[in-house]
DNA sequence: GCAACGTGCTACATCGATTGTGCACCCGAT
DNA sequence: ATCGGGTGCACAATCGATGTAGCACGTTGC
C-alpha cells in the first residue's frame, strides 16, 4: 500500500505521478483510471500497466478536480431537519442508498429545523456544484427552492410540500382517517370524539392530517368540536403542557401527530397515572411495543424516496405533488427494519 | 435575485463574470470575495461595488475549483454504521454541528455495517480530499485506518477502538458494572444472577461490558455461569431466537446490551406473557418508557464528539484510548433531547 | 526635478483531471 | 515507393479560484 514515497512528505498521488511511473501520458493515465479508455484507442497492455501502477502506489482521482473539469458534480445533497427519529434516519439511509445506486454522492446536511441554517445548508450545498438538492421536513421549502433556483439547482421536496418545487408526500389525509377509524373502532364509537395532540396547525401535513381526523369523526357522526384538536407544536414539552392545561376531562383515546409528540403524551399518562388508548401518525419500533398503542401510521420511505429518485432526470413540473400512501401497523405485529 | 442572464443558457456565475460587471480583475474579485482583501492591498470602495454585484448575480463561489486551488478541502467525513437509533443520530447531529463551528463541512456516509462498503466511503472522501476521517462504530476501523493512511488522511475512531488510530470510546466497563448494580439492587441479591443478552463476543465494547457485569455479581458474591452472557449479535431476531433457545428458566432481570437488542427482548416477553426488569446499555425515549424498565446507559456522545474534535489539530498518538464516563438514566427521569 | 515610497490594482502560473485534435507509426494494397 | 486507413498515443486548452510578482500611478522629500 505504501508504494514509491511522494515527491513532497505528504503530496498526493496524482495522474502526472502515475505517468511518470508507467511513461504514458496524463491524458492517458486520466482515461484509463475513469474508465474512459475503451472508446480512446489505448492498447490494453498500457491500461493495465497503468492500472497496477496506480493501485500499487494507492492512486485515489482527485474529485474535486475531476469535478470541475468535467462541470458535473455527480453530488446530490439532501436538506433535513433533524436525525433524532426513525423516520428521518429511515429517509437518510434510503437516500444515501439510492443516491449511490446512480453513482451519486450523497451529503446531507441537518439544520435543526432552523430557516436560516436551511438556507445557509443550501448555499453550501451549490457552492459544492450538486446536481439536486432534495428538502425533507423543511421549514421554508421555497426559501431553498428560490436560492437552488438562483443558482439553476433543481430542489425536489420531501414529506413537507412546496409551491415552488414538486413534492413527494405521505398521503396524510387517508393515513389521518384510516388511523382515526382504527381507533375509534377500538375505543367504541359511543365513546365520544377523540383529541388530536401534536404539530402545527398551519403545516400542510398536520393540517391535511386534521382533515382526515374531522372527515372520520363526520361520517360516524360524532360530533368533534374545535377544543378536541391541539396543535401545540411537536416538541414533546408542548404536547405535556397542553395536557395539563386541558379543561375538560380526557377523552377515551388520542391521535398523537408525531413520535416526537408521543413522548411527551406518554410520559403525562405516567406522571398523572393515568391510562387512555392512543394512536400515532409515526413509527417508532418502542414506541410500538407501549401497551395501549392502537395503531401507528408509519410513512412509506421507501417509495417516497423512489418517487424523489424517478423524477430527477424528467423535466420537472414543479408544481407535482406526489401523494404515497401510509402503512397502517398495528402494534404486537413482527417489524422490520426501517427500511420499509 | 435573478440578476443579468448568464452567458450560455445555464453556466453559473464566476468570478470572471463578476470581474467583467465590475471592471476589476479576477484576481481582485476573488480575493474580495473570499475575504483576504483586507490583506491586500484593495480600496474598499472596490470591495464594496464588487460585493454589491456579486450578491445581486447570486454568486455562490466553486468550493471544488477554489478546494484544488487551495490544496485544503475544508471537508470532514464520518462513517457511521446506521441511522436507526438515538445514539447514532445524536453522533451525528454532534458531528455536524462541531464542523459547522469549525468551518468545516461534513460529510457522513452510513455504511450498513458492512467493512466493504465501510473501506469504498473512506475512498470516496479521500477522493473529495477530506482532511480527516471519522469512523464511528465501524466494523474494521483498522482497515479503514490503513486505507485513510495510505493517502494521507488522519482517521480517528469514534465509539469502536482500533489499533491503528487514536480512540475515544465510552467506559463501557464502568457503565456496565453500574448498571449491574442498579439492576441487581432493584432486583433484590438473593434473586440470583442477571442475564446478559446481546452483542458481539469478540466485539471490543461487549468484552468490557461483561467484564463489569461479571466484575459486579463477582463483589456481591454471585455465581455467573456462562450460560448466563448469551451474546448472540445485535439484531433483534436473534436477542428474540436466543431468549427462545434457553434451556433454563428466565433470570430474575435481564441486561440488555442494546437498544436493537431490547427490541427482539421485549418482544419475546410481549409474545410469552413474560414479565422481567430489565436495564440496557443504551438510550431511548421509547424505551426509557417501558414498564420493568430498571433503567439505561446513556452514552455521552456531547463529550466524546468534544473529544474528537479536541485531537483533531494536535500531533495525534495512534495508540490513544480516551475513555469517556457514561450517563445512567434513571426510568421516568425527564430527559432532554439526544444531544446530552 | 528626481528618487523613494506607498497605493491599488493586474497578469500569470497553478491546483489535477478531462478531452478534442492531431501526429507518428505500421500494415497492406496498388 | 506510395497512399489509405487504422492504431496508439501525446499535446494543449480548459474548468474556476488563488496568490505571488510586478506594473503604473501618485505623493512626498530633498
Amino acid at each position: 500500500m505504501t508504494g514509491t514515497n511522494r515527491n513532497a512528505e505528504n503530496r498526493r498521488t496524482t495522474i502526472y505521478d502515475i505517468a511518470q511511473l508507467s511513461s504514458a501520458s496524463p491524458s492517458a493515465v486520466s482515461a484509463i483510471l475513469n474508465g474512459s479508455w475503451k472508446k480512446r484507442r489505448i492498447a490494453k497492455a498500457t491500461a493495465e500497466r497503468v492500472i497496477e501502477i496506480a493501485e500499487r502506489e494507492g492512486y485515489a482521482r482527485n474529485l474535486q478536480a475531476s469535478a470541475l473539469r468535467r462541470e458535473r458534480s455527480n453530488v446530490i445533497g439532501m436538506i433535513m431537519p433533524k436525525y433524532d427519529n426513525r423516520y428521518f434516519g429511515a429517509i437518510a439511509e434510503q437516500f444515501e442508498a439510492r443516491a449511490r445506486q446512480r453513482g451519486l454522492f450523497p451529503i446531507i446536511t441537518c439544520t435543526e429545523r432552523d430557516p436560516d441554517l436551511e438556507v445557509e445548508a443550501a448555499r453550501e450545498m451549490i457552492g459544492y456544484r450538486v446536481e439536486h438538492v432534495i428538502a425533507t421536513g423543511a421549514t421554508d421549502p421555497d426559501r431553498i427552492a428560490r436560492t437552488c433556483a438562483a443558482a439553476g439547482v433543481r430542489t425536489l421536496n420531501l414529506d413537507l410540500p412546496g409551491r415552488e418545487a414538486p413534492s413527494v408526500i405521505s398521503d396524510n389525509y387517508a393515513g389521518a382517517r384510516e388511523l382515526t377509524a382504527l381507533i375509534l373502532d377500538r375505543v367504541g364509537t359511543d365513546n365520544g370524539p377523540l383529541l388530536f395532540v401534536g404539530g402545527r396547525a398551519a403545516d400542510h401535513n398536520t393540517g391535511a392530517r386534521i382533515r382526515g381526523f374531522r372527515d372520520e369523526h363526520a361520517e360516524r357522526g360524532i360530533e368533534l368540536p374545535d377544543s378536541h384538536v391541539l396543535t401545540c407544536g411537536y416538541a414533546s414539552e408542548k404536547a405535556r403542557k397542553a395536557l395539563d392545561d386541558l379543561d375538560f376531562e380526557l377523552p377515551g383515546a388520542l391521535f398523537v401527530n408525531s413520535t416526537i409528540s408521543l413522548e411527551g403524551v406518554v410520559r403525562w399518562l405516567r406522571a398523572n397515572k393515568r391510562r387512555t388508548l392512543f394512536g400515532c401518525f409515526d413509527w417508532d419500533p418502542f414506541a410500538a411495543l407501549l401497551e395501549d398503542n392502537v395503531g401507528m401510521v408509519r410513512q412509506d420511505v421507501s417509495a417516497m424516496v423512489s418517487a424523489i429518485f424517478d423524477r430527477l432526470d424528467t423535466p420537472l413540473d414543479d408544481r407535482e405533488e406526489v401523494r404515497v400512501p401510509c402503512i397502517l401497523c398495528h402494534p404486537g405485529e413482527t417489524d422490520g427494519d426501517g427500511a420499509s
